[in-house]
DNA sequence: ATACTTAGTGTACTTTGTACAATATTAAAG
DNA sequence: CTTTAATATTGTACAAAGTACACTAAGTAT
């Protein structure tokens, strides 16, 4: 049975883009290759699936290989199959992402030697990458962006507890302009999916901002309103 | 170079879901296997991705060759990667959807003999399809659903000069749910797409309806303004 | 002329989006 | 203790869009 498929000299990989928020910024995971080809450059986390593995199976352990984060939930965005994306033969990439809130994040570190190093790099001003990373990461980047209007994903960004205006602030920059504050605290309460706390912001030296956690039970509730800015 | 990747015995492969409508009816391209597995079965146009093609490139000339159908604009929407869904080996397949006018079509054959004929086939009782085509299938419906809402896919369906009604019927087919004759018509001239002509509907006995036609200049003006139902 | 069938239309109400600026609270500095 | 500086918090008026709802108009067939 097997023999009637014909063999070709055809790879399947994954590549990951992962987007974290931390200090004001939007990062993105990167990885420093440690194989040729573009050996030393900078690359999203990807490598090849396995013959038996699943395309998301496959995307989980490559991710945690090269950059020691397991567990992490990523959905597929597309597949980049030109010819020439990979100067030693035919690679098909199936694409992921997935946002995260860094500071629940461990530490990174390959657990493969493909990769020197794992790290997060702000998306504000991004070198160029290897092969067509950089296209993916674009897609990536406009993919979240649209999603983000509709369901809340922001929520994976942030810490656990947050105030309006760091998630004000996340989607700003995600949407790349600027919110009336007013405007977008109405919309987000208003969704349902917050539920307020009894605490305050510590450690600033301003009025403490209430904090604000995501709540998931609420979300269930609806099935898929929209936000819109 | 090439020697450095590594060779499996996996294989690309490409699906395709068209959809059509016709007599009040949404249909999907369906085609009957003339080869194991599935010999005689139905299933979608889909075959493998030759090595110095692209998938985009690939999806076109499968499509022809299962159905003689040419030139279509399809867009990829998924990547099928479970390690069983073939029976001979593993086949990732990536699939695209498209949407066309039925009347616009020029006859259904196939080029190749990897299909023993291509045919409409309504997509309200779709029998049991090859492989995991009913899983593709599902998830393309699943898709024009949402897209329909925020772009002007639907008029694809239409042919050229078509009524309100028409169009009211195909909104109502794919969402599955009854709109509001009122509602519908402000809400679709105010968004600015359509262009009104100075003719009439022919051969119905009844009163006939005024003529309209997508203009996509118009179109092109807008971004992309959604519709909400 | 009548009956039948579909086309075509408007209004009141509700909901949502948007523009806009003053006061409240806290910590730090003096 | 007072002041300053920084951010948090709040409301209103208007505009735009969504929604519910039912009758008249026009053309064909008899």
């Amino acid at each position: 049975m097997e023999a009637l498929l014909p063999k070709f000299d055809s790879v399947f990989s994954i590549d990951c883009v992962i987007f974290g928020f931390d200090k004001g910024e939007l990062k993105v995971l990167l990885i420093e290759r440690n194989e040729e080809p573009f050996k030393d450059c900078l690359a999203l986390p990807g490598y090849l699936v396995e013959q038996n593995e699943s395309i998301d199976f496959a995307a989980n352990r490559i991710l945690y290989e090269l950059t020691g984060l397991k567990d992490i939930f990523m959905e597929q965005f597309y597949t980049f199959g030109e010819v020439n994306r990979h100067p030693q033969g035919r690679v098909i990439t199936v694409a992921y992402y997935a946002i995260l809130r860094l500071n629940a994040t461990k530490e990174l570190k390959p657990v493969t030697n493909y990769a020197k190093k794992a790290f997060w790099h702000p998306v504000a001003n991004l070198p160029e990458l290897a092969f067509d990373h950089s296209q993916i990461f674009a897609k990536a980047l406009q993919k979240i962006k649209r999603k983000i209007t509709y369901q809340p994903i922001a929520f994976e960004l942030l810490p656990e507890k947050f105030t309006l205006s760091q998630l004000q602030m996340l989607y700003e920059l995600i949407l790349n302009k600027k919110l009336d504050k007013r405007n977008f605290r109405k919309k987000m309460l208003n969704f349902g999916i917050l539920k307020e706390l009894d605490e305050k912001q510590k450690g600033v030296s301003y009025r403490a901002a209430k904090l604000y956690k995501f709540d998931r039970r609420k979300y269930g509730k609806l099935f898929q309103k929209e936000l819109t800015f």
